[in-house]
DNA sequence: GTCTATATCCCGATAGAC
DNA sequence: GTCTATCGGGATATAGAC
């Protein structure tokens, strides 16, 4: 934990380059993120991170794996309250977009890092339960539907208030963030009661 | 149009520009997108676009107005069609989406270039077109929900299934962005149907 | 309006010492 | 595992000529 002391790191560098990054992602947005100035807040030579990542976008893809194990958990948390599954569903969509409002960073480096993902297969791996977590909130009212299209219905609906939000589209600040959560609460609401729509092929 | 021919530009260099800098970032996405590279492909020195455009971020933010433009008249011409309101507005959802799985440089350009949108005030104008197609395709179905809260339950919900799918989540190729854009028009359906869950208030 | 030339800066990545 | 040193590349932006 002598984070930030001295120069030379004798904790663990790799995890305190993903805090740096995460640092300063959320500062200057991922386009702005350099391995270079990761390195020099830390005090370590620029070199020093080639020990732990091959080069700046493996770093990039340690985050967004990060951040899918803190995603996952707070929509397991987020919507572990309600008693029906309906209430269930749209809790998860609010913590959806909260974790959005709220972690901004990691959000970014999960959705709008410009990664080509198909070179990250742990990423992928990591991603997989965000996923799960729907599906299982799902399965208890999958009547009418197939569990996956209203899951990913929901989370492609949870997902656009998200990044509308993080665009600016619901204003800044606390209030934003609770709007679009509450929209996206809302709209779940709406899906889960008309998802018989959802599969017109019966 | 005298384009990639000769070492002059007598032409409309401005427009060439953007030109160049939609197959940019249609090939490396807006990340990879720099000036100097867009100068070289039009074979004029890389100072040249400094006479029409202040910055960088001033290029990509006329490609995103270029993109409202375009993205608007897509919109329109999509949901003509249909004559009920709700078919309208599954088909205007349906050519969000198709608008970003084909038109992909143009729309990371209007969403995912990283840009301050406080900054061009001109952009953030070309983008209320946009919101008002959608005002105008919901009024005819606002009974029980403020139009407005409609309107932007479907944007949003169009956006995730765009955003999602630019992100891979619905494979790749011509299939996928079938199958998101149905999707989106299936959700936007069941959306109408319970509207009248968007407004709890009342 | 465009060119040539240039200044500056930063970044990614590697080599070799400790 | 980290440092020093360095190479090579590319980008932004300005100055001044045509």
């Amino acid at each position: 934990m002598a984070r930030k002391r001295g120069r030379y790191h004798h904790g663990d560098l790799r995890e305190a380059l993903i805090d740096a990054a995460v640092e300063l992602i959320g500062e200057r947005g991922v386009r702005g993120f350099s391995l270079a100035e990761a390195s020099r807040r830390l005090g370590v030579a620029t070199s020093a991170p080639y020990a732990h990542f091959a080069d700046r976008d493996e770093l990039v893809a340690a985050v967004a794996v990060r951040a899918c194990r803190r995603f996952r958990a707070q929509l397991v948390r987020g919507s572990s309250e309600p008693r029906n599954p309906a209430d269930r569903l749209a809790a998860m969509a609010r913590a959806y977009v909260r974790f959005a409002g709220t972690q901004r960073a990691l959000f970014e480096a999960l959705f709008s890092s410009g990664l080509d993902k198909r070179r990250y297969p742990e990423l992928k791996a990591a991603e997989q339960p965000i996923d799960d977590a729907f599906q299982e909130c799902v399965s208890a009212l999958s009547n009418g539907t197939s569990p996956e299209e209203l899951a990913d219905a929901v989370e492609a609906a949870a997902h656009g208030h998200a990044t509308l939000l993080l665009d600016g589209s619901f204003g800044e600040g606390y209030r934003a963030v609770e709007l679009a959560a509450e929209r996206a609460a809302r709209v779940t609401l709406a899906i889960v009661e008309s998802r018989r729509l959802l599969t017109p092929g019966r």
